[in-house]
DNA sequence: GGGTGAAACCAATGAACGATTGGTTTCATT
DNA sequence: AATGAAACCAATCGTTCATTGGTTTCACCC
């Protein structure tokens, strides 16, 4: 497998130059506060490189999801908009947790699927990054937070525009309304080594690139979710 | 009260006149596919009227719901586009047709599997003869149509309100570019009955309650137009 | 052969301009 | 008080042109 492995290292000394010196360029944060690049034209004079191989680089960072590029506009550090928040407030008020933990329980095994099937090597190691971080967190309230950022990870890894939208609505439902509170409940101590178990198994099946896997690993996951998520109801209804 | 009341039979008579005349345009629908009126200034000189009269007349219309107005666009017949259709409109150009198929793959088994647990003995009524409709339809294109129906009755009856939003999200998309002229390729005679075939089935999986086989049914007739539309874009390109 | 640099072209976007359209005010008339 | 007329404001659309990412081609060099 070793001729497979797309180590930085081995990379030409020209194209590795420039794509430190692009990397160096967005991690110091010298940019607009829209985060946009240089357009590839002025990347390349100020490299002194051809544009191709400022396309190159551009590529990888895509990839690897620093930037996002659109054609026509730019070149932007970070993620790419996704202009949901005005069509979730509006369904917000129509829609209640468990119909919610239902439509994730749709979305997110099938997500988990496209996610194994796409993933590069950097991406499942940017995901374990994020479990980590999740176990790791010293509150409930973090850990709610990684949780999150983990989930959406996979959602955009998963390189669907339309499925990322409609994972991003639930999301922001979520975020939207005091759920919070009750999810709260949800996060005991024992609870969370076991979220983070059924973690290491979901990104350990997408590592093996086993879309079905993946997709019963997720669905395994939030179906322990729901369940909490009942419980806490139940004892506070 | 009856100083309050606002009968129009009270209005002065010039109101009323102008009021009529466009409420007949209306009603009689003949305009513009978008629904579009002619301006406030072509409604004027046509009724021989002033445009404050036409303004009085359409604030009239605008508060019964009848029309919505925009300015710096014009007005327009029927309901104001909702958001859903905006955030179709903004994401469509970074969507392609395989990857919408890919939601759909994801979303409406999904679906299927809710709309088995829930659909009402009206509720599978109504999806047969949608079917039928689908069936005994003359043209292509009118088929087109129903098949739209059915699938969108199903994401109805699921009951889940963030699911049907996804659903439409993708429907709005679908429709919103000229993926239609694609489509037609794939609605062959021999297809369609394929089709229909395969509508029988996830109906009666939903009518008898089964969501998994409603689940499989729908996912097994997506996979069948994923390929056709997969073979109709190589043929073309 | 594969990476590089250079050039040319395509396609999508944005800024700028003018024309159009609804929104608003004012004034004279009836 | 309602109407008609006119003028102006603000938002939108279509057009044009420059810009930008996307793509292809070619020559060069290791």
């Amino acid at each position: 497998m070793l001729h497979e492995r797309p180590k930085e290292s081995q990379d030409p000394p020209e194209a590795r130059r420039v794509l430190d010196a692009i990397r160096q360029i967005i991690s110091e944060g010298r940019l607009p506060s829209d985060g946009r690049l240089p357009t590839e034209r002025q990347l390349a004079a100020e490299l002194e490189a051809g544009r191709a191989s400022v396309r190159r680089a551009l590529d990888r960072l895509e990839a690897e999801g620093l930037i996002w590029r659109k054609q026509g506009k730019g070149t932007f550090a970070g993620q790419p908009p996704d202009p949901t928040e005005e069509l979730a407030a509006q369904i917000a008020s129509d829609v209640d947790p468990l119909s919610a933990m239902e439509a994730r329980l749709c979305i997110e095994p099938a997500l988990a699927d496209l996610c194994a099937r796409r993933a590069t090597a950097e991406d499942v190691a940017r995901l374990r990054k994020l479990a980590e971080r999740t176990h790791d967190a010293d509150d409930s309230d973090s850990a709610e937070l990684w949780d999150g950022a983990l989930h959406r990870a996979i959602a955009r890894i998963a390189g669907n525009r339309l499925m990322l939208t409609a994972f991003t609505l639930i999301d922001e439902v979520r975020m939207g309304d005091d759920w919070q509170k009750k999810r709260h409940r949800a996060r005991t101590p024992e609870l969370r080594a076991f979220y983070d178990a059924q973690h290491q198994k979901i990104i350990d099946a997408i590592d093996a690139r086993d879309g079905t896997a993946a997709a019963g690993a997720m669905r395994e996951h939030l179906e322990t979710l729901f369940d909490n998520l009942r419980k806490s109801m139940e004892g506070r209804a």
